[in-house]
DNA sequence: TCAAAAGTGTTTATCATACACCCATGA
DNA sequence: TCATGGGTGTATGATAAACACTTTTGA
């Protein structure tokens, strides 16, 4: 087929969906664009590839520029392709989203871009297909943190038990058992109990826990069936 | 960061990985290359984008010229950027998977591509990346139908009980248990049996069944943990 | 009547769930 | 000392896995 039919040629960018946990809820980071169309807009952060770099190595410069973070986690998540995603000239974009420790962001944030963060259950409108996009992301990031142990990228490097459970609890949408909970997280043998606890969320104090990802593969299996399939959807 | 930098313009097309099953192996779908450069070469079947249409509806019809068949199942894979990906310019290539009934296959082969079908095994070597893809397509696969009714688009639309345990079987690389396979199939309630039996490859004769995908979100839970978690990795 | 493969039944161990209970602390 | 939330223990039911058993047919 190549070589048969004439190459046409594209503009390609990439579109970051940045997910962090304030405590609360789920979040998503978006800026406020600067420029026309639709100065004034919400919208993913993005940017044109350039001629020498993949669309990964483009989406961690575009994380580094906003965020001023290196080493995140993050993940292609699709690539858009319809020819009237929105805006006047035609792009094709592939997605990526990524998981920040919002504490360590608000550390180095680049107020240039005016970015915001707004919980992932009232999201503002973004322009083009973002809002779909964002849809999409949600989705892989519950199918795939039910799975894998993924959401310890959202946390600082020491947390507890209760800071973690929220944490699924937001990202699920439900409450879990706190006993069945630890039971299950300590099974995986990822966690690492600490000999300080957290005392300013409650009398008694929460032991601290750091994460050894060294563990994964070994770890890997007790992640299934974590969250019930009913949410999951993709 | 859109709009502030320079739009460069790159070559896009899509690569489809085409899964087969003939009741032995799990098979895959590639074609001799006509032209240069690598020609004789095994590759991909793929093809360029068109302005007006989606890297999906390229697939579509990339499929549809080699096969003959339309509403194939099919999914986007990865979009793979890499500068050098092999070959002399560069080509940005979103991958697709797709799965065929083999047999259907065979009754429109389009012969101008010099079709043939390898067992997963025993792959021939591809041009560029192509071999890098496949390894990725075979892992999603995988992790896919462990958790999916997927691997029903493999087989005709009437199938056995042992024929379906010997697909997984392929696919995964290891035996279960026919009488636990069985029920857990049958306890998705996904399946439909019918009064005919298949009486050519046992003495016995074995029961056909028909997949119901209409029950699809119903019976999804059950699909959970269906295949042990060590032989997924993605 | 026997071999081969289809299909069913049964036992056991493991795990998920629910929920009761104990513990440590600040007010 | 009491209320609060952290943390542990336990009983129950559901499920996965192993494997023995029965069924059906062609040779």
């Amino acid at each position: 087929m190549k070589g048969l039919l004439k190459e046409k040629n594209f503009s390609f960018a990439v579109d970051c969906i940045i997910f962090g946990y304030d405590g609360q809820d789920l979040k998503l980071l978006v800026i406020k664009r600067s420029f026309e169309p639709f100065k004034g807009k919400w919208s993913l952060v993005g940017g044109f590839l350039e001629d020498d770099e993949s669309a990964e190595e483009a989406a961690v410069r575009v994380l580094k520029g906003l965020t001023g973070l290196d080493g995140l986690y993050m993940e292609q998540l699709h690539c858009f392709s319809e020819p009237k995603r929105g805006g006047a000239e035609r792009i094709i974009s592939v997605a990526f989203f990524a998981l920040i420790d919002i504490q360590k962001y608000n550390q180095q944030i680049n107020e240039d871009y005016h970015p915001a963060w707004f919980s992932i259950n009232q999201l503002p409108e973004l322009i083009f297909d973002h809002s779909t996009i964002v849809e999409l992301a949600k989705e892989k990031l519950r199918y795939k943190a039910a799975l894998h142990p993924l959401l310890f990228e959202l946390l600082p490097d020491k947390f507890t038990m209760p800071q973690l459970q929220s944490l699924y609890e937001a990202v699920y949408n439900m409450e879990f058992d706190k006993g069945n909970f630890n039971r299950k997280l300590l099974s995986t043998k990822l966690l690492e109990k600490l000999e300080d606890k957290d005392m300013l969320n409650s009398k008694k104090g929460a032991f601290y826990y750091t994460v050894n990802l060294k563990k994964y593969s070994a770890g890997f299996k007790t992640f299934l069936n974590f969250v019930s399939s009913q949410y999951i959807n993709k």
